[in-house]
DNA sequence: GCAAATATAATGTACCTACATTTAATGTTG
DNA sequence: CAACATTAAATGTAGGTACATTATATTTGC
């Protein structure tokens, strides 16, 4: 739907006005479909993102310091994202033998099962967030777009 | 910077796979720069996007329900913000004559004078959020790109 | 007119982000 | 080697999101 639509706005100040709510909304909206994808299955999105950097480390640790690295949201609290997940068993916590300042965080069977089942039914697919109504130009069009905000 | 750099991930499983984390992580990104501007103010995102929304008002009061159908984020929690900016003084809250469930809500002069200076210092500009990096045609590409997403 | 349904906002809870501080281990340097 | 600095993670705190529940006020239907 169109942005003026959703949030009941009939004009914007400039373009950039609104491609920057747009960017905002799309992202919420887009956030809350994952969300309620994962939620059967007891995990938030940050959860299963770092879930999923775990699988792609295994069978090798990773510690707070690498999923932080890894992760869309830099500044968001691993260590407590961690906590969640090892409390369902479905991450292991030890002290680095090789720095004990460090610790070594890895996926567990549970873990594995539960990441190959929620991509075996397809809820892991970008197409469930919307993804899938733009063509691959598009789609490429689009990062490069993004990209050139940030640049 | 390109995405791939960003969170360290060389490659993506698809396009539409590194569409979806570059909108949400863009999202992040601007989102940080706008809070890190209003900082200063005492503000957070939300409350200055609130704040704007009774201004937009102004003098007619606003109730919750019309703050939320105005919100980029609809399922966030109107009242807290709105006790928010009623601790700070920009808001005031009344109870509605004709209505004795709703609320009014009021933007004050001081909270008209905290938008006038933000406005006059510049900081919600959405060029402080990297969009003047895109030209005209590129931004209005986005959003169509955006709204598609949504349809 | 009164009971039930609905509308409106506030509150409770779990999780998240943002950022500052703390704790502990390791490095560095005089 | 001892003092200091740095690194790695955890913890504290304020605010936000998501969603369920509750408290009132109003509307509706008999």
């Amino acid at each position: 739907m169109r942005l003026e639509d959703e949030i009941k706005q009939p004009t914007f100040q400039s373009d950039a006005q609104k491609a920057y709510l747009n960017v905002v909304y799309t992202a919420g909206w887009m956030g809350q479909r994952q969300a309620a994808a994962f939620k059967p299955y007891g995990l938030t999105g940050p959860q299963f993102n770092v879930l999923r950097i775990l699988r792609g480390q295994h069978p090798l640790p990773a510690t707070v310091a690498l999923l932080i690295d890894r992760m869309l949201d830099k500044t968001s609290n691993a260590s407590r994202i961690v906590d969640k997940l090892e409390e369902k068993k479905l991450v292991t916590r030890t002290v680095c033998p090789a720095n004990r300042r460090a610790v070594d965080i890895r996926i567990t069977e549970a873990g594995l099962r539960l990441l190959r089942q929620i991509d075996d039914d397809g809820l892991a697919d970008p197409a469930r967030a919307g993804l899938d109504n733009l063509t691959t130009a598009e789609l490429r069009q689009l990062s490069a777009l993004l990209d050139k905000i940030r640049a």
